[in-house]
DNA sequence: TTAATATTTAGATATTTGCCTAATTATTTA
DNA sequence: TAAATAATTAGGCAAATATCTAAATATTAA
């Protein structure tokens, strides 16, 4: 749950996070929708995937990133033990 | 959003709300069941209060915090957009 | 009204984080 | 096979974070 909660804690991540909900994307796609580097983007994707929140798939020199709604879930259980 | 990340990327803040579920409490007691200082807890207890995730009353020279679940409810809203 | 208690605020420090540029690795194409 | 493309890894730096001790504030009790 540490690391879920890590990863979370960042707009960019969010962001990328929203931007997966729809579709899987290479990295360079991921990074062309921000104003910040390649190689800060490339962090934040391993960051997410420490958490479990995304998955990757190498495709020739391409990296493909997905969503793995399954840790959500996890998030969810915890925030269910909030409420009355 | 950014507030409510922040404070629960922190095992200790997510057990002060554990301890709050329960009952209300003061900022010693809470402080009580860590090995941290008090200032340090006393810093955690505003980040949870900036995220509105607890809220305080002061009652005499004790100041009683209480968790406040809808904010929860602003997560798991969050979180739903992710389920398919 | 002075001393004790509960808590926060202030200031300092070490660690973590997010960003950058440069370099490296892997793959494809000319 | 050499050049181009996609992406990561490495190294450095400034800002944010978590912690501490010391000092300040507010309230209660002797």
């Amino acid at each position: 749950m540490n690391a879920v909660f890590k990863a979370l804690n960042d707009f960019t991540r969010r962001e990328i996070l929203e931007l997966l909900k729809s579709k899987e994307l290479q990295a360079g796609e991921i990074a062309a929708y921000f104003a910040i580097s390649k190689p800060s983007i490339s962090h934040h994707l391993d960051i997410l995937k420490q958490a479990d929140l995304i998955t990757s798939e190498k495709k020739g020199q391409f990296i493909i990133y997905s969503i793995n709604t399954t840790i959500m879930e996890d998030v969810l259980q915890w925030i269910l033990t909030f409420k009355k």
